[in-house]
DNA sequence: AAACCGGGGAC
DNA sequence: GTCCCAGGTTT
């Protein structure tokens, strides 16, 4: 899949879309420029951690959000690490605050980078967002590569399916090196709004008249989907001790939701039910059974084991929440127990929270409210 | 190379 | 339901 000679002159194709940029592109808030026309380096770089895997619709409420908490590096760096979390909450992709925060740390003992390769040895930051800031806020002659840009080189060069590899050497060949970041926000503002990936509007692309894949009558078959990974289901039991506003609450930690924190809540697997030698449960005897059967069971059981942990007796439940993650499908089933001495309770306004527990809370907060709107 | 990591919009 | 989003890190 060696790139092809480029069916079209470079020069051509840059002004077209150079000039569609001037009179079509997006007004978006991190396109601010100072007085000295240049981008405030860390106000870019927080848009693009943002922007990663987030569409820029959503972004733009979590970008103000943030500045608005941590308006310089130095002020990110010296906050907590929950604050930062905290303002992240509900974004999604935690490892991307945490690995903010760790950079402006390095950042305020190292200074800021100034090119390429020093912004990309900084935690969460990959080619994509290296290359960003380097030509949006240093003038870097280097040539983004995101879901944006690969579908456009994709079609234009009607190449099914690009390789990273591929897709970087044709970036890296239609880049203007006259203007890198103002290049690289027109093709990316094309792939966003003109060249999407459904029913691509041909009708209004300034540069369809040297596509390829416009060429073949279905330019919306470029790029082939991507193959994706199996959604696994995720079975639960979450606690919920003492009110939906303030309740007893867990630091969570590991790859996912590290960081947050959220309901005691443990994991059971479809394979465990029955099949307990009878250890742990003793307890079960006189819970009412509201879900017979070997699933029953196996809830029954995690539910057992979160009691044990957390030294509580009795509970109500409340109701089951389901949560979609991408990659998994959670169904928890979530219970009330009465609070115990021991167990610190928490204001939720003062932790970052999942949208998972934030659903819980909700069920928690559905069933109080339940008598008042009867009556 | 493939899996993992949130959450939501558009269809 | 499906696919994808201004990707990066880990295995």
């Amino acid at each position: 899949m060696k790139t092809p000679a480029p069916p079209f002159d470079a020069a051509t194709v840059r002004s077209a879309l150079l000039g569609w940029f001037a009179a079509q592109g997006r007004d978006l808030p991190w396109r601010l420029t100072g007085q000295d026309g240049r981008r405030d380096p860390y106000r870019v770089w927080v848009a693009e951690v943002l922007l990663q895997q987030t569409q820029v619709v959503r972004g733009r409420v979590y970008y103000e959000r943030f500045l608005t908490a941590f308006p310089t590096v130095q002020a990110l760096a010296a906050a907590p690490q929950e604050a930062v979390l905290k303002a992240w909450e509900g974004c999604g992709y935690y490892a991307r605050a945490r690995n903010l925060h760790r950079a402006a740390g390095a950042m305020t003992e190292r200074g800021i980078p100034t090119d390429y390769g020093g912004w990309l040895a900084l935690p969460g930051v990959g080619p994509y967002t290296a290359a960003a800031v380097a030509s949006l806020a240093f003038g870097e002659a280097k040539a983004v590569l995101d879901g944006n840009v690969r579908r456009v080189l994709s079609r234009l060069y009607a190449v099914s399916q690009p390789t990273d590899l591929w897709a970087q050497q044709a970036a890296d060949a239609l880049l203007d090196p006259d203007q890198p970041g103002g290049w690289n926000e027109a093709v990316m503002d094309l792939g966003a709004t003109v060249c999407i990936p459904k029913a691509p509007r041909c009708g209004g692309c300034p540069i369809s008249s040297h596509c390829l894949a416009f060429a073949t009558g279905e330019p919306g078959r470029y790029p082939a989907p991507k193959v994706r990974a199996a959604v696994k289901q995720v079975r639960g039991v979450a606690l919920l001790i003492g009110s939906a506003g303030t309740p007893y609450l867990e630091q969570r930690s590991g790859s996912l939701l590290g960081g947050l924190w959220g309901l005691p809540l443990e994991e059971w697997q479809e394979d465990e039910a029955g099949q307990a030698d009878g250890a742990g449960w003793a307890d079960e005897a006189g819970q009412p059974d509201r879900a017979a059967g070997p699933q029953g069971t196996g809830r029954q059981a995690a539910l057992a084991r979160l009691q044990k942990r957390l030294g509580v007796t009795g509970s109500e439940f409340l109701g089951t929440v389901q949560h979609t993650m991408t990659h998994r499908r959670l169904s928890v089933a979530v219970y009330r127990a009465a609070a115990a001495p021991a167990l610190p309770l928490t204001p939720v306004a003062e932790r970052p929270l999942s949208r998972l527990d934030h659903k819980m809370l909700a069920l928690a907060e559905a069933d109080r409210l339940q008598p008042l709107l009867l009556g």
